[in-house]
DNA sequence: CTCCGTGCAAAAGGTTTGCACTGGT
DNA sequence: ACCAGTGCAAACCTTTTGCACGGAG
């Protein structure tokens, strides 16, 4: 997320905490701005360590609790993972995955070409079910699997 | 998976475990043929409780084995899934799939037009990343969720 | 006879819960 | 002062690992 929706982005958080009576602990607050400065999408894990760093002796369970928070609020997304943890990301725009097969690491891609391109499935297709927003994963290899290792 | 489909797929498994000199035990074997009859996306777990009573004594560890063989063999594909457990897909085919965000059920889906219809995103977008495969996950509520309860 | 495959038990993550204390509002 | 939010420890759930037995080739 870019410094400048970094404000922006905060304040939403901030006043829908209001709304809802929810205190703005420093816990919850540092632990929402650390996901945002993040470019990836990070595990649970990782948002607690990072966070240790900055509120010494933050427990685990706190950060579980306020990933859970902050996904009810809608200011940050589960992001559908390869592995075995979840992985939290703070890009609710609608965007698409690409996802490496070799060490599952998540990119996130715009493409409104792409987008507009798509013919949605039908209601002959679908039958019943609605469709409300969809996801693109596109896997392949990334560029530092590729050349590295 | 449909019946007709189920005799070819069952001789591909086979001769996929001659060709690497894998033995063909009855747990391997009944596994394999109870996720092609399920047509859900079972997790390991539901899978093992099936198995249970077709091949009494079976263990958890063996169906997780045996589930990881059958991912490296190709005949089972690993199911993005939104809940905390893997699920593993018996269709190998390329297809998407419609998820509920209520009950998290996974319904397939494949669409021809949909797929010739959507533009690729270039290597501008992708920098050196290279797509060798896409799904698409179309989030929103399934029939049973919107009517019953 | 030699291994591969299995079952068991225990370990290893990842996440949730019960409970008592504490700090915001 | 009250109660939501927190930290700790223990429980829980899913998956993996070490090891010894047994059966197929």
């Amino acid at each position: 997320v870019h410094p400048v929706e970094m404000q922006d982005r905060l304040q939403q958080f901030q006043s829908l905490c209001r709304q809802r009576g929810l205190s703005l602990t420093v816990q919850r607050q540092r632990i929402f701005e650390l996901i945002l400065e993040r470019r990836d999408h990070p595990t649970a894990d990782q948002v607690y360590e990072d966070v240790k760093v900055h509120v010494p002796g933050v427990s685990r369970t706190t950060v579980y609790r306020v990933l859970d928070m902050l996904v009810d609020l809608g200011v940050i997304l589960k992001a559908p993972s390869p592995g075995s943890s979840t992985r939290y990301d703070p890009m609710t725009r609608h965007h698409h995955h690409l996802v490496c097969r070799r060490c599952e690491t998540l990119i996130d891609l715009e493409d409104a070409a792409l987008d507009s391109s798509i013919q949605l499935p039908g209601a002959e297709q679908t039958q019943a079910f609605q469709i409300e927003s969809y996801s693109i994963h596109f896997y392949g290899i990334c560029e530092s699997c590729r050349s590295g290792v």
